[in-house]
RNA sequence: GCCGCCGUAGCUCAGUGGUAGAGCGCGUCAUUGGUAAUGACGAGGUCGUGAGUUCAAUUCUCACCGGCGGCACCA
């Protein structure tokens, strides 16, 4: 007999080797129906595999993260099946659960098309409607490698090689008698537990082991859900999403475009740029106040300097060459950093000068590979809110943890949230020895924890020459984006011989710490963009305020009423066209414009304005000189707002 | 860069082996209307580029360019 805990406290006996669906059965008939996976001992187990021994044992639905992953791995199964069913010589390679859904790798010469999904969704329900059972079966790693060289799985047999340790043992899953993968498991107890609430999504081309040296395989990516009503609901989401596509609207809204003649390289339209603008001094605004210097760098250097800077060597495929009729070599500048060595080295420096914080808006120019450019989020030519701070080794947790709160209060004005900060520490290939990582690490961890914040660590994810933070801000709808770094150097400075005379009168090399706020301005408008839906708050508005007439009479009044808001410092537009009201309200609304004053023959004779606000239907009347007032205390860019009180 | 899909008017899209259509937008005219589309008329396209097949190509084939979705990349 062994002993079983479950989540409430309470405890039973059953018989050895009982099964997680045998207990579930023998509590009610509707929990065995609702149960997907049990937890046994902390451990995901199937439903039909027997305990062990004594356990704890927690049974789970769809309605737990782990059971929705079982759903997922499952749908990634019976995904498989179907398509070797339906195109036979097909390989299967790996099938993960990823967010909101699955993936399957295949090998198979012919390209499978879109228009197979449905084909293939059909077949999947067959799947499921066969309810197979799902079984474990434990096998030894030879037999398992020979097993699926004979049925000419080469890919599976690969990975038992080369993943699993000799003399462990391996597990295979299998549906019935018809089909079975390897798999770590757990599993639903048959195919029929499946929820048809399934749907293929996607097809794309994948490297076998995410390595670009090895055969591209092809990949079906799925979403699966527990029900109908969350796959639909993750459906609408999509396309809440696909409505907020800063490219979609950065035309709708007139704020910039792209052509093919500028692969990666943005056109900014009148109100784009105003936006750009607004952010700059805003940034500029808040460096100044953090003790910042601002310089700007030449565009173009000879590759003389480039050689001296290591990026010659390191980074010359991404570079934009250009050649005189002079017979010299030059580079676009892929990077600041260099170039604010430069300045620094100019003169002498003083450990009375460190902490140096040096800030650019730098433009910068990256042959970014085609695959990887998507609108303004990448793109070949790009503006940094860079800054490099010199400053000497015991001064960078402090200046660390100052750049921590200043970045988050920046990202919290621009309504961002901050997910976590991330802790990039040592990569695989990396210079320096491993006690300077052991410092640095520390370095930036104390930092972060002195900033108040405990960074998640992102394994090998450092730079080649030391860690880095990462900020994770999220969205209005959820999604995370990299927004924000800095990087600790010690290894420019040395190759570009930076130096400044320390209080014993030698000459010391300071350390740098690269940093930006929002990354390149136009992946954060990218961002801003979607995230507020294109519906900008009233400082970052291109237009804040436009007056719509209602009859040719207002007109006159309209002008002046515009020039009274203009002077009080908002940008304001007036659309005296022989329209109707109704028109003028809808296409304004459309282009989300904050504030549209609308004036009639009333307003006109009171010398008042009737307020609509975006997403509002109701209207306020004020009289003028108050509207502007307050329009204006509203359109104040946060940091402005809080000086003011 | 790699794999797949796509490329028709400013935008969204329909369509055909015999050189093309809708809605919105744009222009003109009329309308001066009180909070999400006033009406009429009109202009607008080398059907991504180049080559091939064909009596004939926007349509079929190939290449290239670009876009999209992934993968790889993001020092």
């Amino acid at each position: 007999m062994i002993q079983v805990k479950f989540p409430d406290g309470s405890e039973r006996e059953f018989e050895d080797g009982i099964t997680p669906m045998a207990i579930a059965e023998g509590i009610s008939k509707s929990l065995a129906k609702r149960s997907l996976v049990a937890k046994v001992n902390g451990e995901l187990w199937d439903m039909t595999r027997p305990l062990e021994g004594d356990a704890s044992v927690e049974l789970l639905s769809g309605k737990d993260a782990d059971g929705l992953e079982v759903i997922r791995h499952d749908a990634a199964h019976v995904l498989a099946q179907a398509v070797q069913e339906l195109f036979p010589g097909t390989q299967v390679t790996i099938g993960p659960v990823i967010d909101d859904g699955f993936y399957y790798d295949f090998a198979r010469d012919e390209p499978f098309s879109s228009d197979d999904f449905e084909k293939i969704e059909k077949k999947m329900a067959e799947i499921v409607d066969r309810d197979l059972p799902i079984n474990r079966e434990v096998w030894e790693k030879d037999a398992a490698i020979a097993h699926f060289k004979k049925i000419g799985e080469d890919y599976k047999a690969q990975i038992i090689d080369d993943i699993i340790p000799p003399g462990e043992a391996i597990t295979l899953y299998a549906h019935g008698d018809q089909w079975s993968d390897l798999c770590r498991g757990p599993h639903l107890p048959s195919t029929g537990r499946l929820p048809k609430a399934f749907k293929l999504m996607k097809l794309a081309g994948a490297y076998w082991r995410g390595d670009s040296n090895n055969e591209m395989l092809q990949r079906i990516y799925g979403t699966a859900w527990a029900d109908e009503k969350q796959l639909k609901d993750h459906l609408t989401r999509i396309e809440e999403a696909e409505k907020r596509d800063h490219r979609k609207l950065g035309r709708e809204l007139d704020l910039f475009h792209m052509q093919e003649e500028g692969k990666g390289m943005v056109f900014w339209h009148e109100k784009g740029l105003i936006l750009w603008h607004v952010i700059e001094a805003y940034v500029r605004r808040r460096l100044e106040a953090a003790g910042y210097q601002e310089v700007r760098t030449p565009q173009v250097l000879d590759r003389k300097f480039w050689e001296q800077s290591g990026h010659w060597d390191k980074y010359r495929d991404n570079m934009f060459i250009a050649e005189t009729a002079e017979d010299e070599t030059l580079s676009l500048k892929p990077m600041n950093c260099p170039g604010h060595v430069q300045i620094f080295k100019f003169g002498q420096k003083s450990y009375r000068d460190l902490p140096l914080r040096m800030a650019e808006f730098g433009a910068c120019h990256r042959y970014e590979p085609s695959g990887a450019l998507h609108g303004l989020m990448r793109v070949r030519a790009f503006t940094q809110d860079d800054a490099h701070i010199f400053c000497r080794e015991d001064q960078i947790e402090e200046e660390t943890a100052a750049f921590i709160k200043l970045a988050s209060s920046i990202h919290e004005d621009f309504g961002l949230e901050r997910d976590y900060i991330a802790l990039g520490t040592r990569p695989e290939l990396r210079a320096g020895s491993d006690e300077f990582w052991d410092k640095a690490e520390a370095q930036m961890l104390n930092a972060a924890r002195a900033a108040g914040v405990e960074p998640v660590i992102a394994e090998g994810d450092g730079a080649f020459y030391a860690p880095k933070l990462d900020f994770q801000v999220k969205d209005a709808i959820g999604r995370e984006w990299t927004c924000g770094t800095i990087q600790l150097d010690y290894v420019l400075p040395e190759r570009l011989n930076a130096e400044y005379v320390a209080e014993d009168g030698q000459k010391h090399r300071p350390v740098m710490l690269h940093r930006a706020v929002l990354g390149s301005l136009e992946r954060f408008i990218g961002i801003l963009i979607e995230n507020v839906a294109g519906a900008f708050p009233m400082w970052l508005s291109p237009v804040q305020v436009v007056v719509a007439t209602i009859s040719e009479a207002a007109d006159g009044y309209a002008e002046e009423a515009a020039a009274v808001l203009r002077k009080a410092g908002l940008r304001v537009e007036v659309d005296t066209r022989g329209e109707k009201i109704n028109y003028k309200v809808r296409e304004h609304s459309l282009q989300k414009i904050p504030v549209i004053a609308v004036v009639g023959a009333k307003e006109a004779e009171e010398r008042k304005l009737a307020l609509r606000r975006f997403g509002a239907k109701d209207q306020s009347v004020v009289g003028l000189d108050e509207a502007a007032a307050m329009l204006a205390d509203e359109a104040l860019p946060p940091d402005l707002k809080r000086a003011k009180g």
